[in-house]
DNA sequence: TCATTTACAGACCGAGCGGTCGGTATGTAT
DNA sequence: ATACATACCGACCGCTCGGTCTGTAAATGA
């Protein structure tokens, strides 16, 4: 017999960079079966169906990869700073297809959240824990940053802002709109301090 | 014989409508047809295709609401506080399903741009149009604001974060979200001035 | 008045989709 | 050797989609 759990593997991770490219309603079995190279049978035993295939790419894959992602600049020693490298760095490193393509969390969002229950309400907490990373760790350096400042509030403009930059890009199929809105978000970020 | 104007111009608003509820591509004609109460002969008398439809729907629909939408408060005497006054009354005017909903220019842009060309550099002249409109206006009272500001980056910057906000209300299902970073959004742009 | 064009109506088509199902090959426990 | 479970195969199904084609009735110009 074949390792199942190296298949079930394969096909996550084809799956994820598919859905990531095209989207979940646009990306089709087959294609995922071809590039697998593995049959229908295959498939339909490790998953259930299609969107249970998508809700194990997103709790197996995005999740943890968002989280791990996130995680390091904001609970640096200055979380200001952290994101700020984190972000020059992404305009500096990430290549043009990179940038367009976007989060997969934040396409799926958009894509999917008023389609399907399960894809928002996974998507929603994954919003939510990372607001809660970035307020939590504002509020541990609040004594250098300005008075009076709504944590929360300062992180969802942050990732908002973020995610509406790669939106930005792929319009434009170039990394310059995108890496201009990150200067001035990282402007935007050291204005926080006092 | 039956008013062939008024026929497509139902079926613009309808298609326009729906495409903005349900992006371009779940939209099927089917639908459209039943809401139009008309035929697919009907439909197609009118437009070539999917594609000319959709192109029509946006050169005919939404590049002139989008416009009409962002041109008053960009060009009135103070356009940082018309900004502020006009994303204020966002807030409080607008329902949570038109939130949700989102601005339909950038849902296709989401949705459109990596798929379709035309689609692509429509969307493209769009966002250059309303940067170049910002900018300008940001120009035209630069005395009043800070110094060494990219008025086009600053510009991007608004329009990034606004794009990115109704992305995270889709996921909350509710206003309050959005409200938060239309509150910060409106923080950041009184901070313009010197 | 009559031919022609315009404005539709709706039956029909092939492609592609997600999903099913009977079968087969490969392991393991008895 | 037998029995059974697991892992996988691929033909097939129902359905919906965008799109085509033929037919028809209303408007219009000569």
């Amino acid at each position: 017999m074949r390792d199942a759990e190296q298949t079930r593997q394969k096909i996550l991770e084809i799956s994820a960079d598919e859905i990531h490219k095209n989207g979940f309603t646009a990306t089709s079995l087959s294609c995922i079966l071809k590039r697998c190279e593995i049959s229908k049978g295959a498939l339909y035993h490790h998953f259930s169906n299609k969107m249970d295939l998508g809700y194990a790419v997103f709790e197996e894959v995005y999740a943890p990869a968002f989280i791990a992602l996130w995680q390091p600049p904001v609970e640096s020693a200055d979380p200001i700073q952290g994101l700020c490298d984190f972000f020059s760095a992404m305009s500096k490193e990430m290549t043009c297809d990179e940038v367009v393509c976007g989060c997969p969390l934040n396409n799926l969002c958009q894509e999917m959240s008023g389609v399907d229950e399960g894809f928002r309400i996974r998507i929603l907490a994954m919003q939510q824990q990372l607001n809660l990373l970035i307020a939590t760790n504002l509020l541990r350096v609040s004594n250098e940053l300005k008075a009076n400042l709504d944590f929360s509030q300062v992180a969802y403009f942050i990732v908002s802002t973020f995610h509406g930059s790669s939106s930005l890009s792929k319009s434009s199929l170039n990394k310059e709109l995108f890496d201009k809105v990150i200067k001035e978000l990282c402007r935007y970020l050291q204005q926080l301090k006092q």
